[in-house]
DNA sequence: CGGAATCCTTGTCGATACTG
DNA sequence: CAGTATCGACAAGGATTCCG
């Protein structure tokens, strides 16, 4: 957990937050972990994909793929035949990302109730003008 | 890596989708989760925290803490003194999350070479034109 | 010191149309 | 079927300025 605890005004953390910048950016857009996660399953052809992720487009499911390709997370397989297939499948790299990624849903999952109650709390409290609030009356509600 | 489950041909996934999504709206922006690290140490001044942020201008500083606070991952605590001195402080509810984001940084931190390599690989391959790489011309899985 | 309000530049996403 | 290309809409983010 954290380096240090309590020690005071500590600052500077290592490069933790370098890698962290990479992965978010990777995948914090609005598709890519929807892409992996459906990929989850097996391979996919590229319809597919299209008919299980519900709102994408031609163009986001396109590149998301190509992104996903080029950072070796998937392996998109051409078969040319006619009609032409092509399926596209989560690398080793992938899955391993996904892994983490559902530590992550493992959270939201875990506790969004409690984000959405503080949320609620905090609109009665200060809706968006009043806030002149000194001290937090309430705060961690952890279970 | 128990991804797939019996070879299932197609996804279908549960509500996990939705949790995430939820989450890395959250924090898939580009200062939540520096904020969320910096934090981790203790409680910090406004002040502290820009300055422990390189880059990050103050109406970002004052967005992201109020969205943070708003969903009770952190604790403003305001000191009615002069001059004024407020200080932010993970809750519980915060500090498990940057349990679970430590965990996605680990995962960047052991793969970002990999991803670099076969982004670079990748560059060579097929810059601009054609990397139709038509492997594996087995019908592995048709339907 | 710790913000809030405003403006403006970008990157990102979505819809549409066209190609192989 | 499986993309590619182009345009426009939108919102995140940055710089600046002012207030408590």
């Amino acid at each position: 957990m954290a380096a240090r605890t309590t020690s005071g005004p500590c600052q500077a953390w290592p490069e933790e937050s370098g890698f962290i910048r990479e992965v978010l950016d990777r995948i914090g857009d609005k598709w890519t972990v929807l892409v992996i996660s459906t990929l989850a399953g097996g391979p996919m052809r590229y319809s597919d994909l299209q008919a299980s992720i519900p709102g994408i487009s031609q163009r986001m499911l396109t590149v998301t793929l190509k992104a996903l390709e080029r950072d070796g997370l998937l392996l998109r397989t051409a078969y040319p035949e006619i009609p032409p297939r092509v399926e596209y499948e989560l690398t080793d790299l992938g899955r391993s990302l996904l892994t983490s990624v559902k530590a992550l849903a493992a959270w939201a999952a875990t506790h969004h109730e409690d984000v959405a109650a503080n949320r609620r709390a905090h609109e009665q409290t200060g809706v968006g003008r009043e806030k002149a609030r000194t001290t937090s009356p309430e705060g961690s509600r952890a279970r």
